[in-house]
This record gives C-alpha cells, sequence and structure tokens, in this order.
DNA sequence: TTGACAAATAAGAATAACTCTTATATAGTA
DNA sequence: TACTATATAAGAGTTATTCTTATTTGTCAA
C-alpha cells in the first residue's frame, strides 16, 4: 500500500472511530466506495460496485452500514422521491437539482439558497432544523429522449 | 341527493374530464376521500378510508388511481422520504415541513418561498420547472416524546 | 340506443427495497 | 489474551408498490 492510500485509510478510520463506529474493513470498503461513486448512490450500486473484489460482504451490511453512515451524519440521505434511499457524502451545506423524468440528482452550490429566510407559519411547537431547496426539472438526457 | 353534493359531484366529473380521465364510480369515490383527508394521506390510508363503505374496491384501483390523478396535475406527490407516496389535494403553489422523526407532513405558506431566485449553476441543459423548499425539524409530538 | 372498443377494474402473482432473525465472528478493551 | 458488546452473513419476512390476465364498463359514432 503507498503513502497516500495509508492516509486515506487513516482518514477513514478517525470519522469512524469519531462517529463511534467500530472500524471493520466491510466499513472502510462501503466509505470508500461511495466516496469514489461521482454521483449520489443507493445501497444497491454501492453493493455492486464493490462485491466483484469484496464478494464476501452482504448486501444487507451494505445498506445496514450506508444508513448507520446516516445515521451519524457522515453521509446524507438524499431528500427522496420514493424511489431507493441515495446518499451523498459532501456533507457541506448545498441543494440539489432533481430531474423528474430520470430521478437523477445533482448538485446545486447557489449561495443564497443556504441563508433563506424563516417562515412566518411555523406549525406550534415544531423546532426547524433545516431548510433544503430542491429544483425540480428535466435534465438534458431526458429532454432529448422526450421531446 | 341533495343539492351541494350534487353540485360537489358535477365539479369531480368536470375535473375528471378536464384531465382526459373517464369518469367511474371508484374515480369518484378516491378523489372526494383524498379531499376529506385533513392531511396528505397515502394510497394504504385512502383505502382504508373507503373500503367499509366500498368494499369492491381493490387496493390496486385506488393506487393506480392516485398515480394517474398526479400525472395529471390533479394531485400533487408530496416531495417524500422513502414511505409510502403520499398525496396532496391543494394544488396552489406551497412549501412543505417535515418532521424528520415520525415523517409527518405540514404546510407551509410562507410566500418568499413562491419566488426564490434561479440558482446560477443550473446542469448543462437542465429545464428548470419548479422550486420546492422543505423545512425540516421535529413537530411537537415527537419533541415531547423524544425529551 | 346500441354496439364497438379502448380504457378501467379486480384479483392475485411478482417485484423492489428494505428490514428482521438467528447464528457466527470479531473489534476493542479489561 | 479473554471477554463481551458490536457487527456480519444468510436467508426469511415485510412493505409498498407494480404487473398480468381476465373481465367489465365508459364513451363515442352510427
Amino acid at each position: 500500500m503507498n503513502k497516500r492510500k495509508q492516509t486515506a485509510l487513516n482518514a477513514i478510520k478517525q470519522i469512524l472511530h469519531n462517529a463511534g463506529l467500530r472500524i471493520t474493513p466491510q466499513r472502510v470498503v462501503i466509505y470508500s466506495a461511495v466516496l469514489k461513486c461521482a454521483n449520489h448512490p443507493c445501497a444497491e450500486k454501492i453493493y455492486k460496485a464493490i462485491s466483484l473484489e469484496n464478494p464476501n460482504i452482504s448486501f444487507d451490511t451494505v445498506n445496514r452500514t450506508l444508513i448507520s453512515f446516516a445515521e451519524r451524519g457522515i453521509f446524507n440521505i438524499v431528500e427522496g422521491y420514493h424511489t431507493a434511499k441515495c446518499y451523498d457524502h459532501n456533507t457541506v451545506e448545498h441543494n440539489h437539482y432533481r430531474c423528474v423524468k430520470c430521478g437523477e440528482i445533482f448538485d446545486c452550490w447557489f449561495k443564497p439558497y443556504n441563508k433563506l429566510a424563516t417562515p412566518d407559519d411555523i406549525p406550534e411547537n415544531f423546532a426547524v432544523k433545516r431548510k433544503k431547496v430542491i429544483i425540480e426539472g428535466v435534465c438534458g438526457k431526458c429532454k432529448k429522449i422526450y421531446s
């Protein structure tokens, strides 16, 4: 293992440790796979991505691991649309574009969306934690198909 | 049937007709049930609400009907969170509060959210249709339970 | 007003995405 | 190193659809 990989491995271990999670080979593999994945993968996608090199990691472990990562804030779950849960390894505040045809998610880094006003009709005793913006539309790929 | 009910029935028939859908007794029942329901019901909830008086309407019909209503803009599907699809009969532009503990949805009628700026990093060829705000937090009920 | 026929429905099977159960294994610490 | 709470694998179970097939029914055109 070269130096860069060693450093990355230590970083992962640190993150798991800080989250109060035991460091298992499965978790290291799953964490790395999500980081490596360009977009917002679901459990199935990660499972497929790792299973060739790690045929002994079960789907259940992938799913459970991703959920526990999300619960501890290591990843976020993308605001969903009744499809499989998708994970976002970038926990810096940002929003999402979403294609209503294919469900593809794109990041939106438009700053003003991070400082939206707080609404004036908050339900009784509702404690606001965060505000998210979803920009719905049709992506370039789907526009071609449907027009 | 009294006059008010007659008028309501005609209104439903008009809506279905305008949407290019055939007027069936099942659709009238399902449409009315969603209107009568206070919050944002899922197919299961509507099925349960109507099945006592209409034991011969199948769950599949309820589900299929709600989806076809949503496809034609009669209802909206609430931006979901990996639970059953929830429907919103109010198609006037508004946003939603969402309890991250129990998933309950509340309407947000804060006007400024209806005129958000268009972001400056729209992906190549992405056609923006609408922008939604989701205000995440913990509802009063759940705050009591978890504290 | 009555056929014709595309659309809609009921019932049950099939599927997708988890979620649980149980037995086994293993990190982390005492 | 031994112990024990955690974590894992494998497979069964659950939830929320979604599909298939046979049957029925709105709607329109004659």
